[in-house]
DNA sequence: TATTGTTATACTCTATAACTATA
DNA sequence: TATAGTTATAGAGTATAACAATA
């Protein structure tokens, strides 16, 4: 055997990662998929619900205990959309944005060490290839 | 925010091989982790079941039941070890490696596939990346 | 009739502790 | 007393279906 399955090598390198923010985000009260809505959120200010929960790969009926506790944290907001009454759309707060990048800081800091490994030119291939990858 | 983080971009590679991999596997009538053993078992011929669960990041109790599907298909045989009767070598048959090499084919070609996006430079220094971060 | 959010329920996966037989 | 394998059980995570309100 030549080399290691993609999905074993990928997945190695995800558990590492998992591992490594677990502690991080706790630190700030997140958990992992808390720190996804906050993530896309800050991406796409205004979201539905459905949409969210299809965006970040969750189940629409999961995410509304999720929402519950960031919104009772005061970290979003869910307010009726006056267009169509059906709809909640979905807002980070300030404290929700500030949450969020001081969480941010944290997992960078730590990818950059974990990343130190690579050259600067390795990184940057590696960093190119992914998000085409990913897609 | 300059780019997505590590976590969600190899998170959706991930998703992505396991979505491509999962029919693959079952076609060839194995999950995930019954896959994760076979190829353990064919870089490691003999193990004993608590190394084997160590070696994939598989809990002990959990494994029981998956050895014995494997073991009731023929594709591995748990052996009384004569020096300490307290532990059971696993290891792989003929069969076993056949099955293994058979839906790695299959797993191969996909990652291929799923490559060609890149050049073979790229290609290059990904693989050759990789295993650096998995450590 | 279809869609949005919600709730309830069942199912899978995983972690923990306890048991046996050996050492 | 500790270890290898096993079993049983509880817990977390996930998927599915059904419901109310609105379109």
């Amino acid at each position: 055997m030549e080399r290691d399955d993609l999905g074993a090598l990928f997945g190695r390198v995800v558990r590492r990662l998992i591992a490594a923010e677990r502690p991080l985000l706790e630190a700030h009260g997140l958990t992992m998929w808390e720190y996804s809505v906050l993530t896309h959120l800050a991406k796409q200010p205004t979201e539905t619900q459905q949409a969210l929960a299809a965006a970040i790969g969750y189940d629409k009926s999961r995410l509304i205990p999720l929402l519950d506790g960031l919104a009772g944290q005061g970290l979003l907001v869910r307010e009726p959309d006056p267009a169509n009454r059906r709809a909640h759309a979905v807002r980070l707060t300030p404290d929700g944005l500030a949450r969020l990048e001081a969480a941010r800081a944290d997992i960078r800091a730590m990818e950059e060490e974990l990343l130190s490994v690579l050259s600067a030119a390795e990184q940057r291939h590696l960093l190119a290839v992914l998000p085409r990858l990913a897609d």
